[in-house]
DNA sequence: ATCCTTGCAAAGCATTTGCAATTTT
DNA sequence: AAAATTGCAAATGCTTTGCAAGGAT
């Protein structure tokens, strides 16, 4: 699990001087206690209580910002939406081609097979690789038994 | 590179009992034999001069087909569109960041890869695995050059 | 004091959908 | 002949933008 804590994301703005407004930090405070992968409305939705002001504008303004400095990853979803996740630690995802659920993986493998992945491309192609990202689909536990049942 | 022919792809279609219409087809065969990883509008495009009364909407219904039939993966890019890329042998994507070029890499090592990160993933969550999207992110080498230069 | 950021509303796009006409099996 | 698919145009929904007011450094 992400165990960043909001100072230590906070420092990331600062670092690229970057202003450290109360949205920003309501916002990145979101996404580091959430493992749920949420959208953009989703996102909004829950803050708003606390922050009346809040715009949705600027929720998607705030998470291109964060997707640029690359504390934040888009994970886009078939529906056309976009979902968000904090990216402390390396992890892979599964989603469910179901329900559509996101579920972080921590495997100590993969640092390795990034690495892998990572080489290989420069071998082959000429780029110059500096991040990855991989995903496996497949059916939940939850999706294999309720698909199952039937 | 993808070495699969136009009947073996066909072949495909009716194997799930799914109707070859010249419009799929023409879009089959365009995806067959184009390795730059198209977005809609430009096969739409590219494919109209061909088949003047062909409508961007089929071309939009006629992947989103072929993304369920597993024949063809969607690469999701930047400014919201997505690209297109015909499946028949396993590679990962490399994509730059400075030119949104995606080019296709086909490693030796790559199933094996493919193999651990399914492995693990089944491993640490209860999902059933059935495919997996890698992707490597970095400068090509026309823009690491570029970006030297001035 | 300056420059950046927010919020609002409107605009912009990519993608999907309903339905009648057409085509494939 | 029956069922699926196409094409059109309109609708939908996500995301971005312009600009004035407000706020951070």
């Amino acid at each position: 699990m992400a165990e960043t804590t909001i100072d230590e994301a906070v420092g990331e703005l600062r670092k690229y001087h970057i202003r450290v407004t109360p949205q920003r930090k309501l916002i990145l405070n979101y996404l580091l206690t959430h493992e749920n992968h949420p959208p953009v409305e989703t996102i909004y939705q829950e803050l708003a209580p606390e922050m009346p002001t809040l715009s949705l504008a600027t929720v998607y303004n705030t998470l291109n910002l964060f997707v640029e400095l690359g504390l934040v990853i888009e994970i886009p979803n078939e529906n056309g939406g976009i979902r968000y996740d904090y990216f402390g630690k390396p992890h892979y995802h599964a989603i469910c081609e179901n329900c559509g659920k996101v579920t972080d993986i921590y495997s100590p493998l993969f640092p390795q097979i990034e690495a892998s992945l990572k080489s290989e491309a420069e071998r082959l192609t000429d780029y110059k690789i500096d991040s990855s990202h991989v995903t496996v689909y497949g059916l939940c536990a939850d999706c294999q038994r309720r698909l199952a049942d039937h």
